[in-house]
Order: structure tokens, then sequence, then C-alpha cells
DNA sequence: ACTATTGTTCTATATAATTAGAACACTATA
DNA sequence: TATAGTGTTCTAATTATATAGAACAATAGT
């Protein structure tokens, strides 16, 4: 599930681990309320510095992701599981824009751009 | 279309101005193998020095957004036109995934998941 | 060839981001 | 109330990023 990060390969520590916490949501395999391991033993797994692994937590609280209490441990706190059926929607619009040479970069502006403008 | 730069905002000069010339392909007032102004004259209109829009340039290069010919100038050169149809469709899907909860970082991982697994 | 116009490269500097070490503080339970 | 387990804060140092100034190089037209 989770393993070391990498290092010098131009994305921060913290992000990675940002990162794997969200994709573990994402595959359902860390639910609302789960908690993580704690961060002396995260910071082992990924081996880096207690430090960078609060960095990527303090992060991730504030996208609401997960919750911490003091003394006690942090919490996944997204407030609903995800509804594949939308990701397999997303699948579609994405592939069908990417064959039409829609790039990565120009993706992530045009969903930043209609994220502002939804209600 | 193009005015100056926001400084000591959090975002860099030089991914801002790379953010204005995607939109305005985005937004269809870009199109391909138009010309852009000159660098010196880019960084007078952005108020950057010109080593901060050819950063910016350089970077849409590596984007194939656009590209270099030397002692002539920048190109346009995403290969075809946005079909607004699928804008259309990535809005709704965004719409729906925003409604239930799905945040933009979520989401701006999840389109990244996806873009790997896409054919 | 010369010149004006354009992109490119080299170098330096200032600023910001990243990571880390060590001490502090809260919680739960015995 | 002591202790083990947890998160938090303070400080410092390193590293990477962002911006800029100045000189170099290619192109096109004269």
């Amino acid at each position: 599930m989770l393993n070391s990060v990498e290092k010098h390969i131009g994305v921060p520590a913290y992000i990675q681990i940002m990162n794997v916490i969200k994709k573990e949501i994402l595959l359902g395999r860390l639910k609302s309320d789960d908690q993580l391991p704690p961060v002396r033993e995260l910071a082992k797994i990924f081996k880096v510095n207690m430090n960078t692994v609060i960095r990527a937590l303090e992060k991730l609280q504030g996208e609401e992701v997960i919750r911490a209490e003091h003394g006690v441990g942090y919490f996944i706190t997204v407030t609903q599981n995800i509804d594949f059926s939308i990701i397999g929607e997303l699948k579609k619009s994405i592939e069908k824009a990417k064959k039409d040479g829609l790039s990565l970069g120009m993706m992530k502006l045009l969903i930043e751009e209609v994220w502002k403008n939804v209600k």
C-alpha cells in the first residue's frame, strides 16, 4: 500500500505523500473516519522527516480531506465516498478530449476555469 | 486582451503568462500558426524581464503548445482547434463531481491518473 | 554585407520552498 | 498521576525557484 517516496525527481516529498493518500481514497482503500498511521510511522514508511509528513497532512487538512485530533491521530474526513459512475463519465470526456489533441496542461487549466464558473 | 501580470500573489509571473496564452487559445482568440508578439514586447506588456517571458514560452514549447523559430518568432502549434462540444461535456461531468463533494485537488489528481491510463 | 528584428544563452542574485532536528503539548489509559 | 502514544511548534539550514541584466546568434529584407 505505502512505500518510500522518491527524492530529487522534481516533485517534493510532501506532494508525493499527499497524492499517495488521495489516491488511496480515490481507490476506496481509505474511507471516511479511517485513521491514518501516526506521523512518526509515516515518516519511517516514506523515509522522510516527521515534519515533511506533517507538511503533507496539514495541506490535506486545508483541502478538508483529513482532520487532525491532537494527541489522537489523523482521520479521513471526505464527507462521502466517490461515486464511481462519475469517474466513468469523466474518463470518457477526458479520453475524447485527449484524442482531439487537448494536452494535459490545457485540460487542467480548462478544468480550473470550469470549476470557478460552476455553482 | 493582454495586460500586466500580478506580482507577489503567490503564483509566479511565468505561470501567469503561460495561463494567459493558454486561455487565449481555449477562447479561440489564438489559433494554429498565429504568431505571438515578440518577447521584448511581451516583456513590456506583462511588465517583467524578457527572460521571464522566455521562461513561460519555453515551458509552453515543452507542452507543444507553441514553437520557436530563431530570429523569426513564436507560433501557436496546437494541431487543431478545440471542439466546444467536448468542453460542454467536461463541464457537465465536473459540475456533477463538484456537487458530489469531489474537491478541485482530488479532481486534478483523478484527471492525471485517468490521463495516464487512457490510450 | 549591413541592419533591424527576432530568439537564445550565460551569469548572477534575490527570494521562496523544502526539509530537518529538537523540544513542546494534548489524550487516553492504567 | 504517570506514562506511552499521539499531534504541534519553533528554529535553522539547505536547496530549488524565479527574476533579471547583458551579451550572443539567427533571420529577413535592403
